[in-house]
DNA sequence: CGCTTACCGGTAAGCGCTTACCAAAAGAGC
DNA sequence: GCTCTTTTGGTAAGCGCTTACCGGTAAGCG
C-alpha cells in the first residue's frame, strides 16, 4: 500500500534510502545482490521498498548498466484492413513469439513486440526505433532489405527467422526440405497418388520457395505428376486457398489427387472450399498442410501436416541472441528438424478409439536433410521414430 | 552500410555530430523535429545518420524525456508444460494483444509483452519489473491481488482487462451480460429448446461469473430448465470441454437440448467429443460458443457464438492508458458491446450459397445492458441490426 | 552596407541508477 | 578494552540524450 504522504514526483532510490535510514549505495547493493549487506540492512531496505511501492526505473538501469533486458521482435501484420477479420496467419507468428517469450523469461528479459503493416512504407525507421529500445532483435520473415538489415545489425545483434543465412547475421529456420520430402513421399509412395499439386504461399517467401523446390524434387523422384503453376499461387491465407480452389472449379478443371498446401491456413481454406462444392476429403482429393497449428487436429478430417517446432524455433532464436548479447558469440545458422504428422486428410484411416480419448496422431520424423551448408540440427526431442502418441484433447 | 572504420563503442550523437560537422544540439534538433533547422543542416545530419547507421538509445531518451514510449502487457500462459501442445487459450489473448499493438503503433509506442506461468509464485516482482520498463501497464485477466494491483498502480497507470472496475484503476471489458442474454434468448425463445446447460470456464474468472449469472437469469426469464452444476465445470480449454462431455456420457446422463459453452475453445472440445460419440450437432444437441475466435466459422457445423470485439478491446485499453499517460485522465470503466453471430451449431440453417463464396453469418446486435453502474458503451460500429454480411473466407 | 532575423555552436544541467572509492563505524575475537 | 575485520555512508562519475541559454555567425532586407 503506497504511503499517502509521499512526494509528488516518482519515487527514486533516494526516497527509499531516507525511508529506510540507509544510504543509496546500500539500497542499490540490496536490490542488486552485490556485496554482502547485513541482514538487518536488507530487511529495512526491503520493507521501505514495499511500504513505498518502489519500482526501479528500467530506463535508468539500462542506461547505467548498458543492458536493457529487452529483446525486440518485429513482424508483419496480415494487412492494413486493421479491424476486419484478419484471422489468418496470426496463429503461426504468435506461437513463435510465445516461444521467444518463454525463453526470455528464463533470463529475466522481456519481449518488445512491434508489428508492421504489409503496406507500410518506412519499415527501416520503425525497426530502428525498436532496436533502440532493445538489446537485440528477432525479425520474422523478410522484414528488411539486405542493406536495411545490415544497418540495423551494426547496432544490435539480429536473428532472422525462416530467412536465408547471411553474413553478419544469425538465422534460425526449420528443415523445410526434409519435411516436404517426407510429406510428398508419403502421398506418392505410400498412398500411390499419381498427381499432386502445390498450393503455394506468398511467392516471395524463402520458406515458400524452399518448400516448392523440395515438393518438385520429391514428386519427380517418385514419378508423380507435379502441378504448381500460377493458378496454384496462394498467399498463406485461408482465403487465398479457397480462392484458388474456387477458381479452378469454376473453370471445370480436374483437380489433382492430392493438394499439398504451403501451410495449414491454406489447407483450412482449401478444405472449406472443397466441402462447399461437395468434394470429399480425402476420398476425392487428399489435402495436407504445413506447420501443424493447434486447430489442425480439430478439422474434419483431421489434417495431415508437417509439424514445425514453432515454440522451439522462437526459444532457439532467443537463446542464440542472448548468447550473442552476453558473450559476443552466437550460432549463425540453426536448422531445426520437423515432423510428419499423419492424421486423416491424406487418406490414412484414423487410429482413434471410438470410446475413450486416447491414441491418435502418428508422428514420423523427417530425416534431417544434409544440405551441405554445414548447418547444425538441434533438438533430438523431435527425433522420435514412427510411433503412436497420446493426444492432448 | 555502416562505416567500417568506426570506433569500437556504440555510436552516440557525438559521433553523428562530428561526422556531420555540426553540434550535438543540432543533431538532436533534427532528430526530434524541434526548432527549425536549416535544410542544409538537416541534410548533413540525416546523411551522417544513415552513413553511420546510427540509432538513438531508447533508454537514454526515456531517461531524459521521462517517457519510454512503451506499454507493458502481462498475461498468464496456459500452464507450465512449456513445450507441450499448449494449444488452448492463446488465440484469445493474442488477438487482444494485436489490438493493443496496432493502437500503440499509432502513437509511436511499442508493446512489452510478458507472460507468467499459472503456477508462478512471485507474480508481483515480475509485474513490477515490467512496470519499470514501461509507461503504463495493461493486465489481462486477474493477474494480481488487489494489494499487489494497488502497489503497481501507484507507480504507473494500469488498465485491467475483463476484470472488475476498481477505484484507482481503469478497466475495459465486454458486455458479457447482454451477449449471454441474446444467446440464451435465441436458443430458448427462437429455437424453443427447453433444457440448456452452461459449460463453465474457470470458476474464479469474473468473465465466467458474469456469463453464468446472465445465463441463469435469461433461462429463467424464458422458462427453460438451466443446468450448471459442478459436473459442468470446464476451464476455458477444449480439453476441459471434452472432459465434461465424456464424463457425462460415461455416466449415461441425458444431455440437455443445448449446451452453452463459456468460450469457443470449450465449444470446440465439446463438438469434438460429441462427434466421437456419434452425437449430431445441432440435430441432437445444439452447441454455442463465446468469443468468435477466427476458426469458429470453419468448424462443422460453423459455430454460433458471441463475437467480442477483441481487437477493439485491446485498442481501447491502449487508448485510455495513453490518455492517462499523456493527460492524466482516463476513463475508469469502459464496456464494449458484443454481437450475436448466428451460424449453424445452434440449429439455424445455413444461408450459404452453394456455388459461390458469399453471404453468410448473421450478426445480431445484443442490446447493451444498462447495468446501472454508469459505465459507458463505446463502438457504434458494432451496433448493426440483424442483417446478412459477406464473410471473408 | 548596415541592419534585423533567423539559425547554430558550445556548454551545462539533469533524468535515475550503478558502482568505485575511501573514510568511518560497527561488529567479532581475544 | 583493544585490535582486526566486515559493512556502511558519503561522494562522485558516468551511462546517452534532451533542452535551455546565449553569444556568435550567416542569411535576408532595404
Amino acid at each position: 500500500m503506497p504511503d499517502p504522504k509521499r512526494q509528488k514526483g516518482p519515487l527514486t532510490i533516494y526516497d527509499v534510502a531516507s525511508r529506510a535510514g540507509v544510504s543509496i549505495a546500500s539500497v542499490s547493493r540490496v536490490l542488486n545482490g552485490q556485496g554482502t549487506p547485513r541482514a538487518a540492512t536488507r530487511e529495512r531496505v526491503m520493507q521501505a521498498v514495499t511500504e513505498l511501492g518502489f519500482v526501479r526505473d528500467g530506463a535508468a538501469r539500462a542506461l547505467s548498466n548498458g543492458l536493457k533486458e529487452v529483446v525486440g521482435v518485429v513482424f508483419r501484420r496480415g494487412d492494413e484492413t486493421l479491424f476486419e477479420d484478419e484471422d489468418e496467419s496470426l496463429l503461426f507468428i504468435d506461437v513463435i513469439n510465445r516461444g521467444i517469450d518463454v525463453a526470455a523469461q528464463r533470463r529475466g528479459f522481456d519481449v518488445l513486440i512491434s508489428s508492421i503493416g504489409y503496406n507500410d512504407e518506412n519499415v527501416t525507421p520503425r525497426v530502428a526505433a525498436v532496436a533502440g529500445k532493445a538489446d537485440g532483435l528477432i525479425l520474422h520473415d523478410r522484414m528488411l532489405s539486405a542493406s536495411g538489415l545490415n544497418r540495423i545489425a551494426g547496432t544490435v545483434p539480429v536473428v532472422t527467422l525462416a530467412g536465408t543465412p547471411a553474413r553478419g547475421l544469425m538465422n534460425v529456420r526449420c528443415d523445410n526440405e526434409a519435411g516436404m520430402r517426407a510429406l510428398v513421399h508419403h502421398l506418392v509412395a505410400d498412398h500411390g497418388y499419381g498427381t499432386v499439386a502445390y498450393l503455394s504461399g506468398r511467392t516471395d517467401s524463402p520458406d515458400n520457395r524452399a518448400r516448392l523446390k523440395a515438393f518438385e524434387a520429391e514428386a519427380a523422384a517418385n514419378g508423380a505428376e507435379a502441378q504448381a503453376g500460377p493458378e496454384w499461387h496462394g498467399n498463406y491465407s485461408a482465403a487465398g486457398g479457397a480462392r484458388v480452389i474456387n477458381a479452378l472449379l469454376d473453370e471445370h478443371r480436374d483437380l489433382p489427387r492430392a493438394i499439398v498446401c504451403a501451410n495449414d491456413q491454406t489447407a483450412l481454406g482449401v478444405m472449406h472450399a472443397l466441402a462447399r462444392r461437395g468434394i470429399m476429403v480425402p476420398q476425392d482429393v487428399a489435402v495436407t498442410g504445413f506447420d501443424d497449428v493447434p486447430v489442425a487436429r480439430h478439422l474434419h478430417p483431421p489434417l495431415t501436416t508437417i509439424r514445425q517446432p514453432m515454440q522451439e524455433l522462437g526459444a532457439m532464436a532467443f537463446d542464440i541472441l542472448y548468447s550473442k548479447i552476453s558473450t559476443g558469440k552466437g550460432d549463425p545458422d540453426v536448422v531445426l528438424p520437423v515432423q510428419l504428422i499423419i492424421r486423416e486428410s491424406c487418406g490414412c484411416t484414423s487410429r482413434v478409439s471410438r470410446t475413450t480419448a486416447g491414441k491418435k496422431d502418428s508422428p514420423v520424423t523427417a530425416p534431417a536433410s544434409s544440405d551441405g551448408t554445414g548447418s547444425r540440427v538441434f533438438g533430438r526431442r523431435f527425433a522420435r521414430t514412427r510411433h503412436v502418441r497420446v493426444d492432448g484433447t
